[in-house]
DNA sequence: AAAAACTTGACTATTTTAGTCGGGTATATA
DNA sequence: TATATACCCGACTAAAATAGTCAAGTTTTT
């Protein structure tokens, strides 16, 4: 049950553009010096969260990325979303001709699986890029 | 973010003895067969359920599996833990030298990830075996 | 023009997962 | 006591997912 790093490092990155734009683009080239992320794997990180309008991209120099929303308003919810980072516990909805033992009807442990995505999906629906930077201490 | 298919069926094939064992040993050819899940998968699953004191085997002729605790008492997580499966969406703590990121201190969303494994943990923690019995349908 | 920085698809090595296989051992019953 | 049933256990493997790199761009500012 882990989390994979494009999720992790996307979120890590996006608060660190909470931290340190002051109204300006951030360059990938600094978060990726600040976080110790590979540049090329946050390239290709921001070009999911760019199709999926979490930030927007100022290109030439100078350029980087800006946050699209304020990060009281951006949920984690958002962030895991737009790199298809689905919370699905186990995967027998999609077609809904087989369960996941193969049988027609829905098997014993489903509704428990169900709840759990529930469960999990509304702590990242109700936690915002902001909630992050509360109390850090000297991090970052 | 997904649950891994040793964990799903040990929920599954404990849930299958709850239901059908009536005071003696539910073999595992039998939950096989109900369940759609692979004999020899089961049996591997099975002898860590053993080792972790979920089950204890009755060897022989008419022999199998029984639940040591009753459905009421059995927590989830206490399956989850036989099966190794950790509840740690990131992995940065074990050795507590390096963050994720390869840094001395914590990155600035480690205490996000603690959080959020405590939340998934504690629904864990708080369902019971027999929590997936209730108002099951048709099923099995 | 040059440099900084974004854009994009394809590619690859490593790790994890989901099982299988083979060769056991114990016990109830006929 | 033979035999079938069912647990025991380590080793193995194919396939999928992950994490990350590479190459070859384009755009914009100075
Ligand atoms: S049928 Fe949905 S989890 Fe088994
Ligand atoms: S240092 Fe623990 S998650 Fe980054």
């Amino acid at each position: 049950m882990k989390l994979n790093t494009k999720s992790r490092y996307a979120v890590m990155a996006l608060a660190d553009m909470a931290v340190f734009s002051r109204n300006n683009a951030v360059s990938l080239r600094d978060i990726s010096l600040r976080q110790g992320i590979s540049l090329l794997y946050l390239e290709q990180i921001f070009l999911r969260l760019k199709k999926n309008n979490i930030v927007k991209s100022v290109r030439g120099i100078n350029g980087g990325y800006i946050l699209v929303k304020s990060p009281k308003e951006l949920k984690i919810s958002d962030i895991l979303l737009a790199l298809d980072q689905k919370v699905k516990t186990i995967g027998c909805k999609k077609d809904s001709k087989k369960s996941c033992n193969g049988k027609s009807t829905k098997c014993i442990t489903h509704n428990f699986w169900d709840e759990l995505d529930i469960h999990i999906n509304s702590f990242f629906e109700n936690k915002k890029l902001s909630d992050l930077l509360k109390n850090r201490e000297t991090r970052i």
